[in-house]
DNA sequence: TCCGGACACTTGACAAGTAAAGGATCGGCC
DNA sequence: GGCCGATCCTTTACTTGTCAAGTGTCCGGA
């Protein structure tokens, strides 16, 4: 049941009509909905995914994405690299590095031209447990969209698109904070 | 969840065409992208909104979360009914209530004809004080979405509605045979 | 050559969330 | 009345992730 989550702030703009364009005011609302069904969609599968993965495979979200990222470069990153990709802090990727490692399913290999850098890659071991869990995964994926028509979901994807590009050009105030990529965070949840 | 973000698997399905449609195995990897693009930017507005709500008002995006399900239902909600609508476990409701409470924010009354159920309100002084961020908070979203056009924002809206009704309908099969295999319960051990 | 600063990673304290066990209370039934 | 099971909340242990300080390495300039 429920796929709603956050329930975030009743609506009590009235004011502060972020001086925007004018009709702004009128789209708050709907920019309110739009986020709170965003949210929710992304929380179902995400959620979703997530225990389909712990349960079925055993495996963590984090590990699953970890691995993918060295799939997708078979010549190995270095952890600063991985940080930035996977968008979480060096810490983070140090102790998922070192969890993996000690199942045999990655290795690092220190660089013999720069002691400070290792590179990290997948092990055969690990490249086949991924490969498998890939192929398991998309299908999950697929499934959760195949209620959608094709038109659609090339809607929802140049939508999205569109959207994603805003974001970045605007919210770019982030600044260029510490080294490592120190981004994302937990998820939330919305009502509506 | 959690705070990275998913890269996700490298594209490996080709087999397991999910027999539903014909051209349904075209779409997995229309899927997969919508997937990521819906994921990245509702990461991107979650961590905007969770830093804005941290460095402006001092207030974690649970407990906004929490005052605004207490703010929409002026009555008071009970622990419980708090866990169900915020989705998160009892243990972090306790702890939250636990917090804002001693911040005076919300109070937790004791039900007379039940007294294992305690019903939990906005203070005065909560309620104040939501009211003020919850403006705030909504005009962040809209300005956030303030580069999509107003058909746009219909669009997606509507394609995310139908969406979620398609996650929550199918998704439900998620349940089935305890949580076994994978990690039994080990009682205080550490790791495997 | 040697030194200081930049870089790459690791470590340890902390935050937030989950799941499972614990403790109290209620309600029905004999 | 008294027991039993269900319900509600709390507590505890563990997981995952952040941040900031620490360690080791490289490099460019005096």
């Amino acid at each position: 049941m429920s796929a709603s989550r956050r329930t975030t702030a009743a609506p009590l703009l009235d004011h502060e009509s972020i001086g925007l364009e004018g009709r702004v005011m009128h789209d708050d609302h709907q920019s309110l909905k739009v986020w709170l069904r965003l949210l929710s969609c992304s929380t179902q599968i995400e959620t979703t995914i997530r225990k389909k993965l712990r349960q079925e495979a055993g495996i963590t979200l984090a590990r699953f994405d970890f691995m993918a990222q060295l799939h997708r470069h078979p010549d190995g990153l270095t952890m600063s690299v991985l940080s930035k990709y996977l968008m979480v802090t060096g810490g983070n990727v140090t102790g998922l590095a070192d969890e993996l490692e000690k199942e045999k399913l990655v290795e690092r290999i220190v660089e013999a031209h720069d002691r400070r850098l290792s590179r990290v890659t997948l092990t055969r071991k690990g490249r086949r447990l991924f490969d498998k869990l890939a192929a398991t995964h998309e299908s999950w994926i697929a499934s959760m969209f195949s209620g959608m028509h094709a038109n659609e979901l090339r809607q929802l994807h140049e939508l999205l698109g569109r959207l994603r590009v805003q974001l970045a050009t605007q919210t770019v105030p982030v600044k260029h904070a510490r080294t490592a990529a120190t981004l994302r965070r937990r998820r939330s949840g919305a009502k509506t």
